[in-house]
DNA sequence: CGTCGTGTTGATCCCACTCAAATACGGTGG
DNA sequence: CCACCGTATTTGAGTGGGATCAACACGACG
């Protein structure tokens, strides 16, 4: 009998063929081939540590990133020195789109807690997604969802109350869980009160104050980072515009 | 001597190759023959009237749109009939890509004032932009921008003081209107005051006062809906960061 | 001239920001 | 295991800026 190939378990195990969020990248039916080939584009970075920057403002784009395990935060910095959070990044999600136009990146990722994240050098992709069909069509479907999260998270922005962005908020990432095969109905905040306020305009005072009235209401249970919602018609209504 | 073959001018002039957005939408450097491929893709319709809407919200997209004349806003409506603009195009800029996730709308597009639009299928195009060379790279370019614009609103929304918003509004106006090549001194809005404030987050008292406010500090002139900007430096300070 | 849509201005109220302080939490070293 | 420290979070009291309610001005158009 041959000797078996030597095969590097960590790495089969980490290729696109195996990964739980395959259906996130890769487009619907597309051959094993097709899915090797694009696998050989994408470089898999050593863990990122909590604080870890993956691009910073300013610095020119050549590849788009992927968050594959772990939570991170886009910011964008005033020139005075105060930063907005643009955005999270779940697993699955996109990073680095904010420099499709110019080039260059107008902000930070950071990442919220111990990550792991693959990359995928832009000029290949392209090339690529030339070739592979569906691969371009997915492309443009994943930056959609991203914009889509944008879009989102605008709606937060123009809700007048705290409490009413807030209450989005925690149902948007609830939805974003769920998509990811988790609990949408109790998790983990990757993120400080810091980062939700700035991500929301709001200070880090009105978030605590929120998510208190919001649990004496009787909508959601917090403590600390762990959140759970208790009552998904209230929350959804309560999406859904009415201020009742 | 042969007759001279018909040629319809006004749809010579309305062609990409002669479009003064050309650049905006085609790849530089690309060739005569490509031009005349993707501009065969390119639908023209009739003037689209004030008012009139491009697409629906839940509508299904099958096509891309770009101002080509004229105004447009998006507006994404609340359930409980609160509708909330998320953003302006003005000529050259795309409209329809919030649909690019789903495939559904997910906010109406509305024009401002009379204007023309030019409008691609979206399967043709994919097709066509894995063939051409940069066709694929220049959808990314634009889709950029577009993000872009969204992030510059986000920003705008992070700030706490009604004034700022609008400043940067006017700001960001004045941009895109120089990218044009039209003055960016002086213009004309488009848009009501109940516009900006739905898009800013305020309501239209705040947004009227506001310019009164900018027009005593001498940063601008108002008159209804003619704005100059009076003071370049103290604007780009004020957008900066520094709320002097 | 009257009407409607749009924009401005005034008076008042309320919610989120600000300043301040106490408390809980996570990690580190003894 | 516990004491300690820095960070994160919560809670309280007071203030200010934008929302709200209301009235009026302006221009386009029939």
């Amino acid at each position: 009998m041959e000797p078996a190939p030597v095969i590097d378990l960590g790495s089969l195990r980490r290729s696109c063929a195996q990964c739980s969020l395959r259906q996130l990248c890769l487009p619907v039916g597309i051959g094993a081939d097709d899915v090797d080939r694009i696998d050989r584009l994408v470089k898999r970075r050593k863990p990122v540590a909590r604080n870890e920057r993956l691009f910073h403002t300013g610095s020119a784009m050549n590849r788009l990133y992927v968050a594959r395990e772990g939570a991170f935060k886009t910011v964008a910095g005033n020139e005075d020195g105060e930063e907005q959070v643009m955005g999270f990044h779940l697993p699955g999600e996109l990073m680095g789109l904010d420099a499709l136009g110019t080039g260059q990146h107008r902000c930070d990722a950071i990442a919220l807690e111990t990550a792991q994240v693959c990359e995928v050098p832009l000029e290949d992709l392209q090339r690529v997604a030339a070739e592979v069909p569906g691969l371009q069509r997915q492309l443009l479907r994943v930056i959609g969802f991203s914009m889509g999260r944008d879009q989102d998270h605008l709606e937060m922005m123009s809700r007048r109350q705290a409490g009413d962005r807030v209450m989005l908020f925690l149902h948007s990432l609830s939805q974003r869980f769920e998509g990811l095969g988790r609990d949408g109905a109790e998790f983990s905040l990757p993120m400080t009160r810091e980062d939700i306020g700035s991500y929301l305009g709001l200070v880090i005072e009105t978030v605590s104050r929120s998510f208190t009235k919001l649990q004496d209401d009787g909508l959601i249970a917090v403590r600390g980072r762990q959140v759970r919602l208790l009552s998904a018609r209230r929350l959804a209504e309560a999406v859904h515009g009415r201020t009742n």
